[in-house]
DNA sequence: AGCCAGGCCTGCC
DNA sequence: GGCAGGCATGGC
């Protein structure tokens, strides 16, 4: 199997072929995946989706609300999703980046070319690759690549030895697709869908799209 | 009971 | 520049 534009688009029309259009990221404003891909560092979405349930009962889902709110409540909203104390100092870094330098719209970072965008958000403390990028994809409209856990082992999995590094991943799919924002946000998307399926850690092979391709024996 | 979850930062070396 | 250790809750 070789790894070119032709692997990477047979790949995705497996998965797109049993899930379809997955209309990611499921939120429902560019802050809220702001929010979501801060709380879902290291956690899983089950746990997020209570946190983002809390924060929208006090309707703080805006940079504003979250920025001049008591630590030790949003702590408390947040709890379900874990790392609370590091994760309400990251909602409030970000959140203030966003009323200070994007006009209170984190989608300002559309008028800028995306490697400057990104370099903006991983100044910010908290805010690494997959944060950075997922942002990019979902919240603005940049054409970016999100790698994450799944990404990886699903990649490695299916022949890729990429060495688990985050920027070599990215590079390597992104020079052999087509930069397109719909398809990188649908991408990415059925890839944590496929993943929580059927390629976590523990491997669950019966009715992958990709069990032909795949060898499960890795991680 | 113990491992895992859609990372990231810090402090070592 | 690489890498263990810490961060915290909820599901299985």
């Amino acid at each position: 199997m070789r790894f070119n534009q032709e692997f990477f688009l047979y790949v995705y029309n497996l998965l797109f072929e049993k899930y379809g259009d997955m209309k990611w990221w499921p939120a429902e404003t560019p802050f809220e995946v702001v929010i979501g891909a801060i709380l879902t560092q290291n956690t899983s979405w089950n746990n997020v989706e209570k946190s983002i349930e809390n924060l929208k009962k006090f309707n703080l889902i805006e940079p504003h609300k979250i920025v001049s709110s008591d630590d030790s409540f949003l702590k408390e909203l947040i709890k379900p999703s874990g790392f609370f104390n590091q994760k309400v100092e990251r909602l409030k870094i970000i959140s203030k980046f966003i009323i200070e330098k994007c006009n209170g719209d984190i989608r300002y970072l559309n008028n800028l070319n995306t490697t400057t965008a990104r370099k903006e958000l991983l100044f910010l403390k908290g805010v690494g690759f997959e944060t950075a990028d997922s942002i990019l994809l979902y919240a603005c409209d940049h054409p970016i690549f999100v790698i994450d856990k799944y990404t990886m082992r699903m990649f490695k999995r299916i022949g890729l030895d990429w060495k688990e590094k985050y920027e070599i991943f990215q590079k390597g799919v992104m020079e052999n697709t087509p930069k397109d924002l719909q398809l990188y946000r649908n991408y990415h998307a059925l890839i944590v869908e496929n993943s929580k399926k059927h390629c976590k850690i523990k491997v669950d092979c019966s009715g992958c799209p990709l069990e032909k391709i795949c060898n499960k024996n890795i991680m």
